[in-house]
DNA sequence: TATTGTTATACTCTATAACTATA
DNA sequence: TATAGTTATAGAGTATAACAATA
């Protein structure tokens, strides 16, 4: 029995619905805009976009694994299929050899560029058409810490200590 | 040309960034848990607890399938494995022949109570714990609009007006 | 003719475990 | 021994199109 028997109260649960609610219907619609416009997945176009914001357009393949919240055999998928797609290259790390490189290939900013015009739109419209630029804030504010709590908590691709199934 | 160029303020990417990490974070752990403690998948447990909420246990196919954001066919998957595992029947409605009613067993309100703790605890612990009484009023009433206007605009099981792919 | 739901099918994605290679 | 990554494989989930039945 844990100590404090658990629950929510109306506002969590209101908030707490509202979140999967807003996040399952925009995630619907952004995978739907980025497969029409580029053919991409979310998870492609993330990874993509992590790679184009990085100075050096590379990343190894276990910080990209770290970000995106993937195991390590699905990033090795995705990255496969986006270096077939010819969007990124991967070569061997020239510090360490065991790691991988992860590198933007010129096509793949023309594909994040041909994208982004629309995902931004579709963004806009369902996300930030009723949210003045002080509930923007005030949201950003909320959330910060709360995505800063989350990532502290559990490691990512780490560790499996316990783990069933 | 659109008449605005698409373009986000670094507000407003900074609260869609924290937006998609917090609900993908939640949604891996949610998962996670549902899965070990019941073996049910999110979408599993939005089902039944959609019908556990309703006053008579039961709801058609299609306000299901527009509530959870899945087409049709995806639904009767879901129903079918649900219906297999006991935690729902299915039967022709009464008014309309071409309906189907879904309704919540007795084992699948088990199932639903016996995941629901640990669910709640999931959710408390990655969500609540950094948000205030405020924070979470707050949270409410900048998300509970935006999930409105984003069911507004788009119908979900509905006419396929248009649609390629 | 429009709506409700199912089926068949094909495909994408994800995870687990076993494995290789480097640190 | 621990870390980085790949491979094989298996399973879950999703969508599309064609279909049947009722309104």
């Amino acid at each position: 029995m844990p100590d404090t028997p658990p629950s929510l109260d109306p506002a969590q649960l209101g908030a707490y619905f509202a979140l999967v609610e807003v996040s399952s219907l925009l995630r619907h619609q952004v995978e739907q805009q980025l497969r029409d416009a580029g053919d991409l997945s979310f998870v492609q176009f993330q990874l993509l976009a992590r790679l184009g914001d990085s100075p050096t357009g590379s990343q190894r393949m276990t910080d990209l694994a770290d970000g995106v919240v993937y195991s390590r055999s699905g990033l090795t998928y995705q990255a496969g299929l986006l270096e077939k797609a010819g969007l990124v290259t991967r070569s061997p790390s020239a510090d360490d050899e065991r790691s991988v490189t992860v590198t933007i290939t010129d096509a793949g900013r023309e594909r994040l560029a041909k994208v982004f015009p629309g995902h931004i739109e579709v963004v806009q419209q369902l996300l930030f058409e009723v949210l003045s630029p002080r509930d923007v804030q005030a949201l950003a504010a909320l959330l910060t810490p709360v995505r800063d709590h989350m990532r502290s908590t559990p490691p990512r691709s780490a560790a499996p200590r316990r783990r069933r199934r």
